[in-house]
DNA sequence: AACTCGGGGGT
DNA sequence: ACCCCAGAGTT
């Protein structure tokens, strides 16, 4: 079933992709990152480090959470050959907060692929693209698309959306991806860039998850999820598997002149490589604090976070102590200069549960 | 094909 | 609470 979900449907009309276009042409959202329909007509190009560097952030991530982000990396590195010349470190530190850390990582080895093995000049085609660190089907086809109008599928979760309402997909989306895409292929029309940003701005305010405005859709003629009259619907989505709790304890510990006490984590793993304060293992059942060393241990209360696949309740500590000499892997940080250390929201919660930011 | 990997904003 | 977001890399 699978390899035949869409072609086991009743035929919908094919995609009018110049309706799709002249709706882009009167509701394009303005980004910072974004030429406008208008401006592309009159030949103004993107700049493709601008469009890469907005799509890496924009991987499984709001526009909202993005724009600062944005500007701060296109402020600090207007260039590709400005970002691969920073050291890790400062990119991680200006990636806190953003999440999936992996993807700064990968973004400063792109950037140094670039300068590397390709003279400072992203690729322009999605397969040359697709070979970057950190690029895969959907970014590839994004840059390919807006930076140079390669007229190919520009598959992310808006436009799977999109798709599935106006086939009717009744399999999730997860099992007819490819198809989906091939389909999507075959519509595509000459102004690609401005085809693939319509119908990402068409799922992102017309034809919204729990809210399907279709009086307002150009493919409302042919979409046959609002022809059934419950576009909502779709996509079907497969089973979730539930969230287990885990938790543990974070150790937040002052010397006398309130500088706190910091380390780095794991090379892999979770928040690979970003800052923390020191903390115990995080296990499905509670046990004791095991302090890392003697002292006036203070309760401060309780830290609760929300990762992708579990939840995390960590007991958070505090103590005033001398450097001590079991403290040697870290560094101490003065309490007032933090947003210069590469802090994951999570380590943020548990310093401001201990009364620092 | 399934799993890992963050965080926040909307409903 | 739950949803899901301009997904990629690993296993």
């Amino acid at each position: 079933m699978p390899k035949t979900a869409l072609a086991q449907k009743p035929r919908a009309l094919p995609i009018d992709a110049q309706a799709v276009l002249a709706w882009y042409d009167k509701h394009a959202r303005t980004l910072p990152w974004r030429v406008s329909p208008q401006d592309r007509a009159r030949n103004v190009r993107p700049d493709p480090y601008r469009i890469w560097l907005s799509e890496v952030m924009l991987q499984q991530t709001t526009i909202a959470a993005v724009q600062k982000y944005f500007l701060r990396f296109t402020e600090l590195w207007p260039t590709v050959g400005g970002l691969a010349a920073a050291p890790l470190e400062a990119v991680l530190v200006e990636w806190a907060g953003l999440g999936y850390y992996a993807r700064a990582r990968n973004l400063h080895a792109c950037a140094k692929a670039v300068v590397e093995q390709h003279g400072g000049v992203f690729p322009t085609t999605a397969a040359g693209l697709l070979t970057l660190p950190g690029i895969g089907a959907y970014t590839s086809a994004a840059i390919a698309a807006i930076a140079d109008d390669e007229r190919i599928a520009v598959l992310d979760g808006n436009v799977e959306r999109v798709l599935a309402r106006y086939l009717a997909l009744d399999v999730p989306v997860r099992e007819a991806k490819e198809e989906l895409r091939g389909y999507l292929q075959t519509t595509v029309p000459e102004r690609a860039g401005d085809y693939a940003q319509a119908l990402m701005d068409l799922g992102a305010t017309i034809c919204a998850p729990r809210n399907a405005l279709c009086m307002l859709c150009p493919l409302q003629p042919g979409c046959t999820g609002a022809a059934e009259g419950n576009p909502e619907r779709y996509p079907v989505k497969a089973e979730k598997a539930a969230r287990p709790t885990r938790y543990g304890h974070a150790f937040v510990i002052l010397d006398r002149d309130g500088d706190v006490y910091l380390r780095t984590r794991a090379d892999k793993g979770l928040l690979a490589k970003m800052t923390e304060t020191p903390g115990s293992s995080w296990e499905s059942v509670k046990q004791e604090p095991t302090y890392p060393f003697t002292g006036k241990w203070q309760s401060r209360g309780q830290v609760v976070h929300v990762f992708t696949h579990f939840r995390l309740e960590l007991d958070v500590w505090s103590v005033v102590a001398p450097q001590p000499e079991e403290l040697t892997e870290g560094w101490w940080a003065d309490r007032r200069e933090l947003e210069s250390e590469a802090l994951p929201s999570l380590f943020r919660k548990v310093l401001a549960a201990a009364g620092l930011e």
